[in-house]
DNA sequence: AATATTAATATGTAGATACTTATTTTTGTC
DNA sequence: GACAAAAATAAGTATCTACATATTAATATT
């Protein structure tokens, strides 16, 4: 916005942050109403509003109706991670991408795969294990169940030449995702799969995705050691 | 929205999303204007800005002046997460918030830790090592350095009886900050800090913040086996 | 033909206005 | 004093208008 004297929402929204930074207003503060701070600083509430959008999704500050804009009391670092599909990953990094099909079995999934799900009782899914290379070195180890009945075209589907990855993640987008990250000890057949020693420490990405209420797929993703995740800017 | 005939933008949002997973529009494809769609699904053309928008950031579409807005071609699965204060983490799992200051000396950081402020020389740094426990258990374990020049403040803090974490985060808020996720085998002091066996598989989190593009603080927190961290909403 | 200039276009932004909705505060009643 | 109804409030939403800006496409110039 080159517009002369005319303010944007984002110098709205820096000029409020700063006043957050700053401590004019500090955690657990409540902030002038929309309609004052536009007056104020000389814009439209329009502005303000956007503004303040922008902090909130930030969670930098907390609205309510009525209750007005408050700066959060228990400021959180929030940090969005992109995860794209692996073969792209791979390809980004300049290495050349492979796949290998471990195993692919219908059955019944045990306990812990259901309440990944966070259902009580499961009919047999299909269970693929697979792995994903770097320039033929092993990259990702996945471990992955499909609920056949959301997505029952992937039973057709060769799995030896396309991974559940690519073509779930090109055929059955989701409405709800749930990730979440820890470590292991790399052990069995994890390890074997990754051809490294027993005892690497791993990190695992665990991802499952519903369509509505209905569970698409889990996948448990045992990454190569050193292994890094950073968040988008 | 209990408004009878008209549509919100979360509606409008929904009904492009449900086109998209479809794939009425599919990965690649250019969607109508923003004009096209309000004409076509009757509202105005501000709300499919906003329903845009709101697809925009989450990553299903990319748009571009004049260029349209284009469903993503290679989806991602874009994940939030929330990382609260540790005291504040603690005691929302139900368990009772314990602190040791383990070392505080100020030193010349290492290549490493200037790598991850992105500056090639530094001054010398507060560096603080802390135990964070729960339920007197060691919970995260953290390593962190603090530029004194950004931060002279935290100088004249009593780290014994507060920690730095809950210092910075009430009183240096960042304008940036850069998160990334990694797994370490536990030795030497982390191990013996956690008191845990050596080896041990451990999800480790680290925090880089900056204001403007001064670095504030960079810390590498050990969490204690078996830690999780899962997306938002 | 290559290049610079100009026009067309779709999204981005700012502002005004009117109305909606969730929530709090006040008021009134028992 | 407790509790329910009514009023007030501040953010949320929808729409219109006008203009800004980035990009692509078309056109003119060399």
């Amino acid at each position: 916005m080159t517009a002369p004297g005319r303010l944007t929402w984002t110098d709205i929204r820096n000029r409020i942050q700063s006043r957050i930074l700053d401590r004019t207003y500090a955690p657990g503060d409540r902030l002038p109403r929309d309609e004052d701070l536009a007056l104020e600083l000389g814009c439209a509430r329009a502005t303000v509003h956007r503004a303040m959008q922008d902090l909130a999704q930030s969670g930098l500050v907390e609205r309510k109706r009525k209750g007005g804009t408050h700066v959060r009391a228990h400021p959180v670092t929030r940090a969005t991670f992109d995860i794209p599909i692996t073969r792209r990953e791979v390809e980004q990094r300049g290495s050349r991408y492979g796949y290998q099909l471990v195993s692919r079995a219908i059955e019944a999934p045990p306990p812990s795969v259901m309440a990944r799900f966070c259902i009580p009782r499961s009919a047999p899914m299909l269970h693929v294990k697979a792995l994903h290379l770097a320039d033929n070195r092993p990259y990702i180890y996945e471990d992955r169940w499909i609920d056949t009945g959301s997505a029952p075209e992937i039973l057709e589907i060769d799995l030896t030449t396309q991974s559940a990855n690519e073509w779930l993640v090109h055929n059955k987008p989701y409405s709800r995702v749930d990730v979440r990250f820890y470590a292991i000890k790399a052990e069995g057949e994890i390890a074997s799969q990754l051809a490294i020693a027993s005892g690497e420490a791993l990190l695992i990405i665990e991802r499952t995705t519903w369509i509505g209420d209905r569970p698409i797929t889990t996948v448990q993703s045992a990454t190569a050691p050193g292994y890094q995740l950073a968040s988008q800017g």
